[in-house]
RNA sequence: GGUGUGGUAGUUCAGUUGGUUAGAAUACCGGCCUGUCACGCCGGGGGUCGCGGGUUCGAGUCCCGUCCAUACCGCCA
């Protein structure tokens, strides 16, 4: 027997027991005649005590250990003449009277502590040792409950997992699909799915009317702190569904994990259009804990013969309360922070209304004190405010006024990570124009609905058929999205034209599922939440990276087993595959 | 593909205007210490300043290139 209890469970109930515990060794400290040891294992930290006088053979074993060290002690639960409020089993400690190393080991490379030494590159390659740290378990233990609490809600539910290929057929359409060459027919390829999006519809039509999976899924793009290569998704889909129930049901999922795992009450989440969340936030995932949203100045502003404001578009501002104060040099850094290039605003203009009612701005040369104070008024501005205004081409403009935004929403210390608001955006546009194909493409997925009211602007006016989809925002980050689907083949071979498929093509990519539909596909609908991001946002982490046992780094690398790698050159003849010269160095 | 930031001891970082032997903390090793729990005190070892080239009497510091990491833009139906 190896332990008769863990590291993190003994009390003072448990005094004068004789335990078996075996874990890792934290941290020696050594008093002269007295030795303490942190032993740890995932559940918690035990002290145990070494006393040179009561056994002095024990004591100096107790002193030739190490960090990390693997052992396994017996001894008595003794209360401690000196406690620990701190750590649960602070009360008390073990009297050791036997010590058995299991196994050595290397000092690590940096400190396993809450509070660890290490830089992020160094943790990810030892990631083994960094997992043992409490904070890094902590978010896979997070992670864990967050997947059991959603199979149990949806399971209630009477919505079936079912697993489903991972070796599929690419698509071109939507991100890069990563690709795996089949031996058994030389030439050709499987890809990874990007989504299980197709056979979940086929589940549908299979009629398994509720089905979810919590699956991994793959897209091979660039990453970021919030995108990985490969990440989870809890993929869900419903048959005989309108809108609204799909929303009731994950909205009953979202407030059943807030409940159960956070002890948090939600409110209704609030619905918002498409249209609205870029009217008034200039992003179709807005951050909702705070307001400043935007009000449009552009008639207000006409015939002064400023020429930005007059050429523009479009002439945005926020309210930023309480910042009339801004100096000018906190004025410029705003100023520098629009003009980055990954924004490219041209310039920032400013209208401090002071506290003693006067108005300032940037463009008082061309601006009347009446001028401005209607800006204020329409802003619904108060003494002490600033108000900041951007202009130019509206899409644009609205994105960089959302930047500017959240800038101020964090410099103001409104986007706290304990605070949640959730959010149904809902109405997305159906078509997306590629201005330099000068050609629609599907901005949900091909198989998304259009509004019925819409369907006739298809032909006159595709880019403003409104689609049946919506996402759910949590914080400013979307972490779930979908739609209900179309059921109708005649439909769906008008969104293939519209979409600039021809039937032929449209066959050979999706033939299956178009197959299918003609046996009697059921109205369906479904949703996809980003596992991770959820995760994250619960855990209140910026990077997706620590909800992940062995992510991978922004290159797509996992430094720890270093992939990907080379194959042999037999793995390629095999495959029929020949490099060009200069690949596969690594 | 692009922009920014960073790369100096095992680790996290500092390093002034280009100038003597590159520092701190922590980790590690040794000594002292009987109630610590971020123990404390004393001592010690530890450096290809990412790599390559250039400017200079002299480069961690300036210039060019390159690699790596990271945040963002593009990209992510």
């Amino acid at each position: 027997m190896y332990r008769s209890n863990t590291c993190g469970e003994l009390r003072l109930s448990d005094l004068n027991k004789e335990v078996t515990l075996s874990g890792w060794v934290s941290r020696i400290r050594k008093m002269g005649g007295m030795t303490f040891i942190d032993l740890r294992d995932r559940y918690g930290i035990t002290q145990l005590s070494f006393n040179q006088e009561v056994n002095h053979d024990l004591w100096e074993q107790a002193n030739s250990l190490s960090r990390e060290w693997v052992v396994q002690v017996t001894g008595t639960v003794q209360e401690r003449s000196s406690k620990n409020p701190r750590i649960p089993t602070g009360e008390i400690e073990i009297i050791v009277n036997k010590l058995t190393v299991l196994n050595a080991s290397k000092t690590p490379p940096f400190t396993i502590e809450t509070d660890s030494d290490g830089g992020d590159e160094l943790r990810m390659k030892y990631r083994y040792l960094d997992l043992r740290r409490d904070v890094v378990r902590q978010n896979l233990e997070l992670r864990h409950k967050m997947a059991l609490e959603t199979r149990r809600y949806l399971d209630e539910r009477k919505f079936l997992e079912v697993e489903t290929p991972v070796l599929i057929g690419s698509t071109p359409e939507g991100a890069r699909d990563f690709i795996v060459p089949s031996r058994m027919n030389p030439g050709q390829f499987y890809a990874l799915p990007q989504s299980p999006q197709l056979f979940k519809q086929l589940l549908m039509v299979a009629g398994f009317d509720r089905y979810f999976q919590i699956v991994k899924c793959f897209r091979d793009e660039d990453l970021r702190a919030d995108r990985q290569p490969e990440f989870t998704q809890i993929d869900c889909e419903m048959s005989f569904v309108e809108q609204d129930d799909v929303l009731n049901t994950f909205e009953g999922l979202t407030k059943h994990l807030f409940k159960t795992i956070k002890g948090v009450d939600l409110p209704p989440f609030p619905r918002m259009s498409y249209a609205d969340a870029m009217r008034l936030y200039g992003s179709d995932k807005p951050d909702t804990r705070f307001g400043m949203t935007f009000v449009e100045l552009k008639e207000l502003t006409m015939g002064r013969d400023f020429k930005v404001f007059d050429s523009a578009e479009y002439v945005g501002a926020i309210r930023v309360p309480g910042c009339a104060s801004y100096t000018r040099r906190q004025l410029d850094e705003l100023t520098d922070f629009v003009k980055r290039p990954q924004i490219g605003a041209l310039g920032l203009i400013y209208l401090r209304y002071n506290d003693d009612g006067t108005l300032k701005s940037s463009v008082d040369k061309f601006y009347s004190e009446e001028d401005l104070r209607k800006w204020a008024e329409r802003c619904e501005a108060v003494p002490g405010d600033l108000i900041l205004v951007l202009a130019g081409e509206t899409e644009k403009t609205r994105k960089q006024l959302s930047e500017l935004r959240l800038e101020m929403g964090a410099r103001l210390g409104l986007r706290d990570k304990h605070r949640f608001e959730c959010l149904w955006v809902v109405d997305f546009p159906l078509l997306e124009k590629d201005e330099e194909l000068n050609r629609f493409f599907a901005k949900h997925h091909p198989f998304t609905s259009p509004k019925a009211e819409d369907v006739p602007l298809l032909d006159t006016n595709p880019g403003a058929v409104r689609a049946n989809a919506y996402d759910l925002v949590i914080n400013g980050v979307e972490i779930g999205g979908g739609s209900i689907r179309i059921h109708d083949s005649q439909l769906q071979a008008k969104m293939f034209s519209v979409l600039g498929f021809t039937e032929e093509k449209a066959r050979e990519q999706f033939g299956f599922l178009m197959s299918a539909f003609q046996y009697g596909a059921p109205p369906h609908g479904g949703i996809a939440f980003g596992l991770d991001r959820f995760v994250s946002i619960f855990a209140g982490l910026d990077s997706i990276r620590d909800t992940i046992a062995f992510p991978k780094n922004t290159a797509g690398r996992d430094v720890m087993i270093d992939a990907p790698s080379s194959v042999e050159k037999e793995q390629l003849d095999e495959l029929g595959i020949q490099l060009k010269p200069r690949s596969g160095a690594h």
